[in-house]
DNA sequence: TCTGGATTCAAACAATCGATTGAAATCAAA
DNA sequence: TTTGATTTCAATCGATTGTTTGAATCCAGA
């Protein structure tokens, strides 16, 4: 092997421990340090491999990103082959879905993730808003042609908008995510609870007129 | 005079420096000494006045709680007054109107006082959270009976669910805020999207069956 | 077995953190 | 003007921050 030698082992082990810290604390309050007493490696194997800090936050997001959009864009397929033209709901499911899959499927290390991901996009931090726009944005704008469709009674700019504002909702809802983990039942329960709750807030009237 | 001497304009100068830093930057990544220095003061004036960092964001925080609650029960009253049974709309409306109204009324420091509000009821440190929850808790409670019989449909920890989510599409919504400011006219626009946003999603259906 | 790059290590870098000290300055009341 | 408390100040506390260094160790290929 010419790449990637024994030292996976120690770059697994430091994604698995900033995951758990940065899960629970947030990126700003946790050092360098504990990551790396956690992981059980040395300080200075962060820079020789990752070179900062904030790669090493891009290292673990970049660790669920990928399987996250490959499934969102697949259930958007499989959604589009079933009904050419689907309705807020379904698009808001499928939308939706892909989240709650994945954390089921982690075990009991979805609710570590859940919260990792729950801060991560709730964070203001520039960057790292610019990070999570970037893994965020090429999925998303597949949804937005269909998105139009079932609610045309809305501008493209309210939509991008609503939908934006959901996407917050769906940070939060990880980001509060039972430590002890959900129950499949449960999960599906709270994917239909979400479901309701966006394909509400998503198809209401442009206007509402007060009083 | 017994109380309050010339040290008033030290703990405002305080304050107001670490509105606009904690607005900016967070909590975390601001430091007591950048606070001390923007506001041309000695670094242990904040642990003279304050006690601790933490009691400063307490200060800030409770310079707009009171009278952001007063006006939230306020526009309740008088809703109850012109209607004994409101409609959901209404009812979020009353909710949200205050937040706009006060942010407009702060001119120029609007938007630093809706970053800091944002960041602050987004923020996932347990101490922060518990302090916000205290804050917010109290006029919280004086809607749900409203809310709950303009929206029947919902069992009760379902609309407590939605009100929850939907103050953190309130948060999010101020901590982008437009750091340039909003004309009134924009203000209202702003307004009537998050209520159609906010009654559209409260009001959904208690449950969605997806295929 | 030897060689050379990959990896790990303890140690230290300068900078900053929140908090504390005791003396100096300030100020209203006597 | 003197008094006594309030407030401000420079200096410093020990601890910690992200990052860097150069030597030791590891390990596959020759």
């Amino acid at each position: 092997m010419v790449f990637r030698m024994a030292s996976d082992a120690t770059i697994d082990a430091i994604l698995d421990a900033a995951e758990r810290l940065f899960a629970a604390r947030g990126y700003d309050a946790v050092s360098v340090r504990e990551i790396t007493r956690e992981a059980g490696v040395n300080v200075a194997a962060v820079h020789y491999h990752f070179g900062s800090k904030e790669a090493v936050l891009r290292g673990v997001a970049d660790r669920f990103v990928d399987s996250l959009n490959a499934r969102r864009a697949e259930l958007l397929d499989a959604l589009l082959r079933r009904d050419r033209d689907p309705g807020i709901v379904s698009l808001i499911e499928a939308f939706v879905r892909p989240d709650i899959e994945v954390l089921l499927r982690l075990h009991e290390r979805g609710p570590v993730v859940a919260h990792f991901l729950g801060r991560l996009y709730l964070d203001q931090t520039p960057w790292i808003r610019e990070m999570a726009q970037e893994q965020f944005a090429p999925v998303a704008t597949r949804y937005f042609p269909h998105l139009a469709r079932a609610v045309p009674h809305l501008t493209e700019s309210v939509l991008v908008l609503r939908m934006a504002r959901f996407g917050v909702v769906l940070a939060h809802a990880f980001a509060t995510w039972p430590a002890d983990g959900l129950s499949e039942e449960r999960a599906e329960s709270m994917l239909r609870e979400l479901v309701a709750f966006g394909a509400g807030a998503v198809s209401a009237p442009l206007e509402v007129d007060l009083a």
